[in-house]
DNA sequence: CTCCAGTCTGAGCGGTGTTCAGATTATGAA
DNA sequence: TTCATAATCTGAACACCGCTCAGACTGGAG
Protein backbone atom coordinates (compact mmCIF):
# COMPACT_ATOMS: atom_id res chain seq x y z
CA UNK A 1 0.00 0.00 0.00
CA UNK A 2 1.30 3.08 0.85
CA UNK A 3 -0.59 4.95 -1.66
CA UNK A 4 -0.19 8.44 0.36
CA UNK A 5 0.78 9.25 3.65
CA UNK A 6 3.83 8.02 6.32
CA UNK A 7 4.15 7.03 9.62
CA UNK A 8 4.76 9.74 12.00
CA UNK A 9 5.26 9.15 15.84
CA UNK A 10 3.18 5.92 15.65
CA UNK A 11 0.07 8.14 13.74
CA UNK A 12 0.10 8.17 10.07
CA UNK A 13 -0.02 11.47 8.64
CA UNK A 14 -1.44 12.78 5.04
CA UNK A 15 -0.68 15.68 3.04
CA UNK A 16 -3.85 15.40 1.03
CA UNK A 17 -7.19 15.57 2.80
CA UNK A 18 -8.58 12.38 0.84
CA UNK A 19 -7.12 9.54 0.99
CA UNK A 20 -7.07 7.94 -1.95
CA UNK A 21 -7.57 4.67 -1.63
CA UNK A 22 -9.41 4.24 1.64
CA UNK A 23 -11.75 1.53 1.22
CA UNK A 24 -9.10 -0.69 0.26
CA UNK A 25 -6.46 -0.03 2.98
CA UNK A 26 -9.43 -0.23 5.93
CA UNK A 27 -9.75 -4.02 4.52
CA UNK A 28 -5.99 -4.50 4.27
CA UNK A 29 -5.77 -3.17 7.83
CA UNK A 30 -8.33 -5.35 8.95
CA UNK A 31 -7.23 -8.63 7.71
CA UNK A 32 -3.44 -7.33 8.78
CA UNK A 33 -4.97 -7.08 12.16
CA UNK A 34 -6.80 -10.54 12.35
CA UNK A 35 -4.17 -12.21 11.87
CA UNK A 36 -1.93 -10.69 14.32
CA UNK A 37 -4.45 -9.80 17.22
CA UNK A 38 -7.31 -11.56 16.59
CA UNK A 39 -11.11 -10.94 15.52
CA UNK A 40 -11.39 -8.84 18.40
CA UNK A 41 -9.65 -6.66 17.41
CA UNK A 42 -11.05 -5.32 14.48
CA UNK A 43 -13.30 -2.15 15.51
CA UNK A 44 -13.98 0.94 13.08
CA UNK A 45 -12.28 3.15 14.94
CA UNK A 46 -8.95 0.92 15.30
CA UNK A 47 -8.71 0.13 11.86
CA UNK A 48 -9.57 3.75 10.78
CA UNK A 49 -6.29 4.70 13.42
CA UNK A 50 -4.45 2.26 11.21
CA UNK A 51 -4.96 4.46 7.75
CA UNK A 52 -4.88 7.40 9.46
CA UNK A 53 -8.18 8.85 9.23
CA UNK A 54 -10.83 10.02 11.87
CA UNK A 55 -13.57 7.51 13.37
CA UNK A 56 -16.14 8.33 10.87
CA UNK A 57 -14.34 8.12 7.81
CA UNK A 58 -15.08 4.45 7.20
CA UNK A 59 -18.87 5.13 7.21
CA UNK A 60 -18.67 6.86 4.24
CA UNK A 61 -17.40 3.48 2.33
CA UNK A 62 -18.86 0.77 4.15
CA UNK A 63 -22.28 1.19 5.97
CA UNK A 64 -21.20 -0.99 9.06
CA UNK A 65 -19.26 -3.02 10.50
CA UNK A 66 -20.61 -6.17 9.46
CA UNK A 67 -20.18 -4.48 5.84
CA UNK A 68 -16.58 -4.32 5.82
CA UNK A 69 -15.96 -7.98 7.81
CA UNK A 70 -18.93 -8.80 4.28
CA UNK A 71 -16.34 -7.04 2.02
CA UNK A 72 -13.20 -9.56 3.68
CA UNK A 73 -15.50 -12.55 3.42
CA UNK A 74 -16.56 -12.10 -0.24
CA UNK A 75 -13.14 -11.41 -1.48
CA UNK A 76 -11.74 -14.56 0.53
CA UNK A 77 -14.20 -16.84 -0.80
CA UNK A 78 -13.18 -15.34 -4.22
CA UNK A 79 -9.45 -16.52 -3.61
CA UNK A 80 -10.73 -19.72 -2.28
CA UNK A 81 -12.40 -20.54 -5.48
CA UNK A 82 -8.97 -19.55 -7.60
CA UNK A 83 -7.26 -22.40 -5.44
CA UNK A 84 -10.07 -24.65 -5.37
CA UNK A 85 -10.18 -24.59 -9.51
CA UNK A 86 -5.96 -25.07 -9.55
CA UNK A 87 -6.23 -27.81 -7.37
CA UNK A 88 -8.97 -29.56 -9.71
CA UNK A 89 -7.61 -29.91 -13.81
CA UNK A 90 -4.41 -29.70 -13.11
CA UNK A 91 -2.22 -32.75 -13.50
CA UNK A 92 -4.63 -34.15 -16.20
CA UNK A 93 -3.15 -37.68 -16.18
CA UNK A 94 -4.24 -38.30 -12.28
CA UNK A 95 -7.48 -39.43 -11.51
CA UNK A 96 -10.70 -37.88 -10.16
CA UNK A 97 -10.04 -39.19 -6.53
CA UNK A 98 -6.80 -37.53 -6.52
CA UNK A 99 -8.32 -34.55 -7.71
CA UNK A 100 -10.44 -34.65 -4.47
CA UNK A 101 -7.26 -35.08 -2.10
CA UNK A 102 -6.09 -32.34 -4.06
CA UNK A 103 -8.87 -29.78 -3.47
CA UNK A 104 -9.22 -30.88 0.14
CA UNK A 105 -5.73 -29.77 0.61
CA UNK A 106 -5.94 -26.82 -1.34
CA UNK A 107 -8.75 -25.84 1.09
CA UNK A 108 -6.82 -26.30 4.44
CA UNK A 109 -3.76 -24.77 2.61
CA UNK A 110 -6.44 -21.48 2.06
CA UNK A 111 -7.05 -21.66 5.74
CA UNK A 112 -3.82 -21.75 7.05
CA UNK A 113 -2.44 -19.06 4.09
CA UNK A 114 -5.20 -16.65 4.51
CA UNK A 115 -6.39 -17.39 7.82
CA UNK A 116 -7.71 -13.70 7.88
CA UNK A 117 -9.97 -14.36 5.49
CA UNK A 118 -10.94 -17.65 6.16
CA UNK A 119 -11.68 -16.74 9.90
CA UNK A 120 -14.67 -13.83 8.66
CA UNK A 121 -16.03 -16.56 6.09
CA UNK A 122 -17.93 -18.89 8.29
CA UNK A 123 -19.59 -16.77 10.92
CA UNK A 124 -22.97 -15.42 9.57
CA UNK A 125 -23.33 -13.41 13.09
CA UNK A 126 -20.18 -11.07 11.80
CA UNK A 127 -20.58 -10.95 7.71
CA UNK A 128 -24.89 -10.99 7.94
CA UNK A 129 -25.32 -12.30 4.35
CA UNK A 130 -28.68 -11.81 4.37
CA UNK A 131 -27.82 -8.24 4.33
CA UNK A 132 -24.74 -8.43 2.49
CA UNK A 133 -26.15 -11.42 -0.57
CA UNK A 134 -22.71 -11.26 -2.26
CA UNK A 135 -21.13 -13.36 0.17
CA UNK A 136 -23.64 -15.94 -0.14
CA UNK A 137 -22.82 -15.60 -4.15
CA UNK A 138 -19.26 -15.78 -3.72
CA UNK A 139 -19.33 -18.99 -1.39
CA UNK A 140 -21.86 -20.39 -3.84
CA UNK A 141 -19.03 -19.82 -6.77
CA UNK A 142 -16.48 -22.03 -4.33
CA UNK A 143 -18.68 -24.99 -3.26
CA UNK A 144 -19.52 -25.11 -7.22
CA UNK A 145 -15.98 -25.85 -7.85
CA UNK A 146 -16.70 -29.03 -5.38
CA UNK A 147 -19.78 -30.04 -6.68
CA UNK A 148 -18.95 -30.00 -10.46
CA UNK A 149 -15.59 -31.95 -9.40
CA UNK A 150 -18.34 -34.53 -7.67
CA UNK A 151 -20.49 -34.44 -10.32
CA UNK A 152 -17.76 -35.81 -12.69
CA UNK A 153 -16.79 -38.39 -9.89
CA UNK A 154 -19.84 -40.45 -11.42
CA UNK A 155 -21.02 -41.29 -7.50
CA UNK A 156 -25.08 -42.20 -7.19
CA UNK A 157 -25.60 -39.28 -5.11
CA UNK A 158 -23.55 -36.56 -5.71
CA UNK A 159 -25.09 -34.05 -3.35
CA UNK A 160 -24.52 -36.01 -0.44
CA UNK A 161 -21.20 -37.02 -1.73
CA UNK A 162 -20.26 -33.24 -2.15
CA UNK A 163 -21.77 -32.10 1.17
CA UNK A 164 -19.33 -34.55 2.91
CA UNK A 165 -16.74 -33.47 0.09
CA UNK A 166 -17.68 -30.10 1.85
CA UNK A 167 -18.02 -30.53 5.30
CA UNK A 168 -14.86 -32.65 5.86
CA UNK A 169 -12.54 -29.78 4.04
CA UNK A 170 -14.16 -27.20 5.82
CA UNK A 171 -13.76 -29.41 9.62
CA UNK A 172 -10.48 -29.92 8.78
CA UNK A 173 -9.34 -26.65 8.23
CA UNK A 174 -11.59 -25.35 10.79
CA UNK A 175 -10.06 -27.51 13.31
CA UNK A 176 -6.57 -26.50 11.90
CA UNK A 177 -6.96 -22.85 12.03
CA UNK A 178 -8.40 -23.62 15.92
CA UNK A 179 -5.05 -25.32 16.98
CA UNK A 180 -7.33 -28.46 17.96
CA UNK A 181 -5.17 -30.47 15.39
CA UNK A 182 -1.89 -29.27 16.40
CA UNK A 183 -2.83 -30.23 20.22
CA UNK A 184 -3.76 -33.55 19.44
CA UNK A 185 -0.41 -34.02 17.26
CA UNK A 186 1.48 -32.77 20.34
CA UNK A 187 -0.70 -35.28 22.46
CA UNK A 188 0.13 -38.04 19.81
CA UNK A 189 3.91 -37.14 19.85
CA UNK A 190 3.21 -36.96 16.28
CA UNK A 191 3.71 -33.74 13.34
CA UNK A 192 0.90 -31.88 12.78
CA UNK A 193 1.50 -31.66 9.32
CA UNK A 194 2.14 -35.43 8.80
CA UNK A 195 -1.35 -35.46 10.85
CA UNK A 196 -3.10 -33.79 8.32
CA UNK A 197 -1.56 -35.06 5.29
CA UNK A 198 -2.61 -38.98 6.63
CA UNK A 199 -5.69 -37.55 7.03
CA UNK A 200 -6.19 -36.40 3.66
CA UNK A 201 -5.33 -39.41 2.50
CA UNK A 202 -7.83 -41.06 4.13
CA UNK A 203 -10.19 -38.66 2.37
CA UNK A 204 -8.33 -39.89 -0.57
CA UNK A 205 -9.42 -43.92 0.25
CA UNK A 206 -12.73 -43.09 1.78
CA UNK A 207 -13.80 -41.34 -1.96
CA UNK A 208 -12.89 -44.34 -3.35
CA UNK A 209 -16.34 -46.35 -2.62
CA UNK A 210 -18.91 -46.25 -4.85
CA UNK A 211 -17.53 -49.79 -6.62
CA UNK A 212 -14.43 -49.98 -4.62
CA UNK A 213 -13.52 -53.61 -5.56
CA UNK A 214 -14.07 -52.74 -9.29
CA UNK A 215 -11.19 -49.87 -9.06
CA UNK A 216 -8.09 -49.93 -11.03
CA UNK A 217 -4.86 -50.51 -9.03
CA UNK B 1 -35.34 -20.63 36.96
CA UNK B 2 -37.56 -18.30 38.28
CA UNK B 3 -35.23 -19.04 42.00
CA UNK B 4 -35.84 -15.47 43.25
CA UNK B 5 -37.38 -12.11 41.30
CA UNK B 6 -39.94 -11.26 39.06
CA UNK B 7 -40.81 -9.17 36.19
CA UNK B 8 -41.87 -5.63 36.84
CA UNK B 9 -42.21 -3.63 34.27
CA UNK B 10 -39.52 -5.29 31.82
CA UNK B 11 -36.83 -5.08 34.96
CA UNK B 12 -36.50 -7.80 36.99
CA UNK B 13 -36.72 -7.18 40.48
CA UNK B 14 -35.41 -9.19 43.76
CA UNK B 15 -36.77 -9.23 47.28
CA UNK B 16 -33.61 -10.05 48.78
CA UNK B 17 -30.36 -8.51 48.76
CA UNK B 18 -27.86 -11.90 47.32
CA UNK B 19 -29.69 -13.11 44.33
CA UNK B 20 -28.99 -16.74 45.41
CA UNK B 21 -27.95 -18.19 42.44
CA UNK B 22 -26.60 -15.76 40.20
CA UNK B 23 -24.34 -17.72 38.86
CA UNK B 24 -26.11 -20.04 36.44
CA UNK B 25 -28.49 -17.59 35.97
CA UNK B 26 -26.17 -15.61 34.23
CA UNK B 27 -25.03 -19.25 32.26
CA UNK B 28 -28.92 -19.64 31.53
CA UNK B 29 -29.33 -16.00 30.29
CA UNK B 30 -26.03 -16.35 28.47
CA UNK B 31 -26.97 -19.21 26.18
CA UNK B 32 -30.68 -18.22 25.85
CA UNK B 33 -29.54 -14.84 24.33
CA UNK B 34 -26.92 -16.28 21.94
CA UNK B 35 -30.05 -18.72 20.68
CA UNK B 36 -32.15 -15.63 20.15
CA UNK B 37 -30.08 -12.88 19.67
CA UNK B 38 -26.83 -13.93 18.06
CA UNK B 39 -23.13 -14.30 20.12
CA UNK B 40 -22.82 -10.46 19.62
CA UNK B 41 -25.79 -10.30 22.26
CA UNK B 42 -24.07 -11.19 24.88
CA UNK B 43 -22.33 -8.67 27.04
CA UNK B 44 -22.18 -9.22 30.41
CA UNK B 45 -23.91 -6.01 31.05
CA UNK B 46 -26.49 -7.22 29.38
CA UNK B 47 -26.80 -10.44 31.08
CA UNK B 48 -26.77 -8.90 34.19
CA UNK B 49 -29.39 -6.73 33.29
CA UNK B 50 -31.55 -9.89 32.18
CA UNK B 51 -30.96 -11.51 35.90
CA UNK B 52 -32.21 -8.15 37.48
CA UNK B 53 -28.73 -7.20 39.04
CA UNK B 54 -26.32 -4.80 38.68
CA UNK B 55 -23.52 -4.15 36.25
CA UNK B 56 -20.66 -5.50 38.19
CA UNK B 57 -22.29 -8.54 39.63
CA UNK B 58 -21.56 -11.28 37.27
CA UNK B 59 -17.41 -10.19 38.00
CA UNK B 60 -17.56 -12.10 40.97
CA UNK B 61 -18.71 -15.44 39.75
CA UNK B 62 -16.69 -14.63 36.17
CA UNK B 63 -13.11 -13.02 36.14
CA UNK B 64 -13.84 -11.52 32.61
CA UNK B 65 -16.79 -12.00 29.68
CA UNK B 66 -14.04 -14.82 28.23
CA UNK B 67 -14.44 -16.81 31.59
CA UNK B 68 -18.44 -17.01 31.06
CA UNK B 69 -18.24 -17.75 27.75
CA UNK B 70 -15.56 -20.40 28.72
CA UNK B 71 -18.00 -21.96 31.11
CA UNK B 72 -20.67 -22.39 28.64
CA UNK B 73 -17.79 -23.61 26.18
CA UNK B 74 -16.79 -26.45 28.82
CA UNK B 75 -20.68 -27.26 29.82
CA UNK B 76 -21.38 -27.99 26.19
CA UNK B 77 -18.64 -30.14 25.60
CA UNK B 78 -19.55 -31.97 29.12
CA UNK B 79 -23.47 -32.75 27.32
CA UNK B 80 -21.60 -33.16 23.98
CA UNK B 81 -19.26 -36.28 25.36
CA UNK B 82 -22.49 -37.44 27.14
CA UNK B 83 -24.49 -37.73 23.61
CA UNK B 84 -21.84 -38.98 22.12
CA UNK B 85 -21.29 -41.82 24.72
CA UNK B 86 -24.92 -42.17 24.34
CA UNK B 87 -24.88 -42.81 20.64
CA UNK B 88 -22.22 -45.34 20.76
CA UNK B 89 -22.28 -49.01 23.03
CA UNK B 90 -26.18 -49.03 22.18
CA UNK B 91 -27.63 -51.23 20.03
CA UNK B 92 -25.31 -54.23 20.74
CA UNK B 93 -25.71 -56.09 17.62
CA UNK B 94 -24.96 -53.77 15.27
CA UNK B 95 -21.62 -53.15 13.54
CA UNK B 96 -18.96 -50.53 14.56
CA UNK B 97 -19.83 -48.49 11.30
CA UNK B 98 -23.07 -47.75 11.80
CA UNK B 99 -21.53 -46.47 15.50
CA UNK B 100 -19.78 -44.18 13.24
CA UNK B 101 -22.83 -43.30 11.62
CA UNK B 102 -24.89 -42.26 15.07
CA UNK B 103 -21.80 -40.67 16.78
CA UNK B 104 -21.61 -38.56 13.27
CA UNK B 105 -25.59 -37.78 13.33
CA UNK B 106 -25.12 -37.27 17.03
CA UNK B 107 -22.95 -34.71 16.66
CA UNK B 108 -24.77 -32.85 14.22
CA UNK B 109 -27.62 -33.49 16.10
CA UNK B 110 -26.13 -31.54 19.20
CA UNK B 111 -25.32 -28.78 17.25
CA UNK B 112 -28.68 -28.27 16.49
CA UNK B 113 -30.45 -28.89 19.97
CA UNK B 114 -27.80 -27.13 21.53
CA UNK B 115 -26.90 -24.12 19.20
CA UNK B 116 -26.17 -21.22 21.89
CA UNK B 117 -23.53 -23.61 23.86
CA UNK B 118 -22.33 -25.29 20.45
CA UNK B 119 -21.13 -21.90 19.20
CA UNK B 120 -18.99 -21.04 21.67
CA UNK B 121 -17.27 -24.37 21.83
CA UNK B 122 -15.08 -23.64 18.94
CA UNK B 123 -14.17 -19.85 19.33
CA UNK B 124 -10.64 -19.84 21.34
CA UNK B 125 -10.98 -16.35 20.90
CA UNK B 126 -13.92 -16.19 22.43
CA UNK B 127 -13.52 -18.70 25.55
CA UNK B 128 -9.66 -17.87 25.47
CA UNK B 129 -8.91 -22.23 26.33
CA UNK B 130 -5.05 -21.17 27.21
CA UNK B 131 -6.67 -18.85 30.28
CA UNK B 132 -9.53 -21.90 31.18
CA UNK B 133 -7.93 -25.21 31.02
CA UNK B 134 -11.06 -26.62 31.60
CA UNK B 135 -12.34 -26.08 28.19
CA UNK B 136 -10.02 -27.89 27.12
CA UNK B 137 -10.08 -31.12 29.32
CA UNK B 138 -13.21 -31.26 28.29
CA UNK B 139 -12.86 -31.02 24.81
CA UNK B 140 -10.23 -33.68 25.26
CA UNK B 141 -13.23 -36.21 26.81
CA UNK B 142 -15.48 -34.93 23.82
CA UNK B 143 -13.06 -36.41 21.14
CA UNK B 144 -11.57 -39.33 23.22
CA UNK B 145 -15.16 -40.88 22.87
CA UNK B 146 -14.42 -40.92 18.59
CA UNK B 147 -10.84 -42.05 18.75
CA UNK B 148 -11.95 -44.87 21.20
CA UNK B 149 -14.87 -45.58 18.72
CA UNK B 150 -12.07 -45.27 15.80
CA UNK B 151 -9.68 -47.51 18.07
CA UNK B 152 -12.14 -50.59 18.16
CA UNK B 153 -12.59 -49.92 14.14
CA UNK B 154 -9.49 -51.48 13.53
CA UNK B 155 -8.41 -49.63 10.91
CA UNK B 156 -4.67 -48.95 9.38
CA UNK B 157 -4.64 -45.27 10.96
CA UNK B 158 -6.71 -44.84 13.64
CA UNK B 159 -5.32 -41.18 14.14
CA UNK B 160 -5.68 -39.97 10.60
CA UNK B 161 -9.63 -41.81 10.77
CA UNK B 162 -10.29 -40.33 14.22
CA UNK B 163 -9.30 -36.90 12.83
CA UNK B 164 -11.03 -37.42 9.75
CA UNK B 165 -14.01 -38.60 11.53
CA UNK B 166 -14.17 -35.70 13.92
CA UNK B 167 -13.76 -32.99 11.16
CA UNK B 168 -16.53 -34.97 8.95
CA UNK B 169 -19.01 -34.19 12.21
CA UNK B 170 -17.63 -30.53 12.98
CA UNK B 171 -17.74 -29.70 9.66
CA UNK B 172 -21.46 -30.94 9.30
CA UNK B 173 -22.44 -29.57 12.18
CA UNK B 174 -20.96 -26.23 11.35
CA UNK B 175 -22.96 -25.94 7.78
CA UNK B 176 -25.84 -27.46 9.56
CA UNK B 177 -26.08 -24.36 12.16
CA UNK B 178 -24.44 -21.64 9.84
CA UNK B 179 -27.66 -22.60 7.40
CA UNK B 180 -24.89 -23.22 4.47
CA UNK B 181 -26.83 -26.31 4.28
CA UNK B 182 -30.33 -25.34 4.95
CA UNK B 183 -29.68 -23.02 1.51
CA UNK B 184 -27.91 -25.90 -0.57
CA UNK B 185 -30.80 -28.00 -0.01
CA UNK B 186 -33.20 -25.31 -0.88
CA UNK B 187 -31.07 -24.59 -4.02
CA UNK B 188 -30.85 -28.13 -5.21
CA UNK B 189 -34.91 -28.43 -4.04
CA UNK B 190 -34.77 -30.88 -1.76
CA UNK B 191 -35.76 -31.68 1.66
CA UNK B 192 -32.63 -30.66 4.23
CA UNK B 193 -33.18 -33.24 6.96
CA UNK B 194 -33.05 -35.89 4.09
CA UNK B 195 -29.67 -34.20 2.51
CA UNK B 196 -28.05 -34.76 6.07
CA UNK B 197 -29.37 -37.86 6.25
CA UNK B 198 -27.92 -39.08 2.76
CA UNK B 199 -24.66 -36.98 3.79
CA UNK B 200 -24.42 -39.28 7.12
CA UNK B 201 -24.84 -42.09 5.03
CA UNK B 202 -22.06 -41.13 2.80
CA UNK B 203 -19.70 -40.92 5.99
CA UNK B 204 -20.75 -44.99 6.90
CA UNK B 205 -20.10 -45.99 3.32
CA UNK B 206 -16.91 -44.26 3.78
CA UNK B 207 -15.89 -45.50 6.87
CA UNK B 208 -16.24 -49.42 5.26
CA UNK B 209 -12.76 -48.60 3.56
CA UNK B 210 -9.68 -50.11 5.19
CA UNK B 211 -9.79 -53.46 3.46
CA UNK B 212 -13.28 -52.86 1.80
CA UNK B 213 -13.20 -55.76 -0.60
CA UNK B 214 -12.37 -58.27 2.13
CA UNK B 215 -14.85 -57.19 4.65
CA UNK B 216 -18.04 -59.13 5.40
CA UNK B 217 -20.94 -58.24 3.47
C1' DC C 1 -24.15 -11.85 69.33
C1' DT C 2 -20.15 -10.62 66.73
C1' DC C 3 -17.43 -10.58 63.13
C1' DC C 4 -16.02 -11.71 58.57
C1' DA C 5 -16.01 -13.32 54.03
C1' DG C 6 -18.70 -13.40 50.24
C1' DT C 7 -22.21 -10.88 47.52
C1' DC C 8 -24.17 -6.88 45.35
C1' DT C 9 -24.50 -1.67 44.21
C1' DG C 10 -23.40 2.24 41.63
C1' DA C 11 -20.09 5.45 40.02
C1' DG C 12 -16.35 5.92 36.94
C1' DC C 13 -12.64 5.20 33.13
C1' DG C 14 -11.45 4.38 28.49
C1' DG C 15 -12.93 2.21 24.33
C1' DT C 16 -16.62 1.07 20.83
C1' DG C 17 -20.45 1.58 16.95
C1' DT C 18 -22.93 4.92 14.78
C1' DT C 19 -24.79 9.55 13.49
C1' DC C 20 -24.36 14.16 11.95
C1' DA C 21 -23.29 19.05 10.81
C1' DG C 22 -19.78 21.20 8.62
C1' DA C 23 -15.12 21.59 6.22
C1' DT C 24 -12.53 20.15 2.21
C1' DT C 25 -11.76 18.48 -2.36
C1' DA C 26 -12.79 15.95 -6.76
C1' DT C 27 -15.79 15.91 -10.80
C1' DG C 28 -18.09 17.26 -14.68
C1' DA C 29 -21.24 20.54 -17.04
C1' DA C 30 -21.57 25.24 -18.90
C1' DT D 1 -12.10 28.48 -17.39
C1' DT D 2 -15.73 28.80 -13.83
C1' DC D 3 -18.71 26.93 -10.73
C1' DA D 4 -22.27 23.98 -8.74
C1' DT D 5 -22.75 19.44 -7.11
C1' DA D 6 -21.25 15.13 -5.26
C1' DA D 7 -17.99 12.62 -2.76
C1' DT D 8 -14.93 12.46 0.96
C1' DC D 9 -13.16 13.49 5.52
C1' DT D 10 -13.31 15.79 10.34
C1' DG D 11 -14.57 15.98 15.00
C1' DA D 12 -18.11 16.18 18.37
C1' DA D 13 -21.84 13.67 20.31
C1' DC D 14 -24.75 9.68 22.24
C1' DA D 15 -25.43 5.27 24.14
C1' DC D 16 -23.39 1.06 25.17
C1' DC D 17 -19.53 -1.94 26.37
C1' DG D 18 -15.66 -4.35 29.60
C1' DC D 19 -13.69 -3.75 33.70
C1' DT D 20 -12.36 -1.66 38.45
C1' DC D 21 -13.35 -0.18 42.95
C1' DA D 22 -15.01 1.76 47.35
C1' DG D 23 -18.70 0.95 50.04
C1' DA D 24 -23.35 -1.19 51.41
C1' DC D 25 -25.41 -5.44 52.67
C1' DT D 26 -26.00 -10.19 54.65
C1' DG D 27 -25.46 -15.34 55.56
C1' DG D 28 -23.04 -18.14 58.45
C1' DA D 29 -19.08 -19.64 61.43
C1' DG D 30 -17.29 -18.91 65.96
Amino acid sequence: MEVNGAEVNGVRKRETYHHGSLREELVEASVRLIETEGIGAVSLRRVAREAGVSPGAPYHHFADRAALLSAIAARGFDLLTEDLLGAVGTSPGTSRTDDVVRVAAAYVAFARRQPGHFQVMFRPELSQPEKHPAVQEAGDAALKVLTDLVDRLGVADPQAVGITLWALGHGLASLTLDGLLALKAEAWDTDPDDLLARALGQIGRSFDVGDPCTAAP
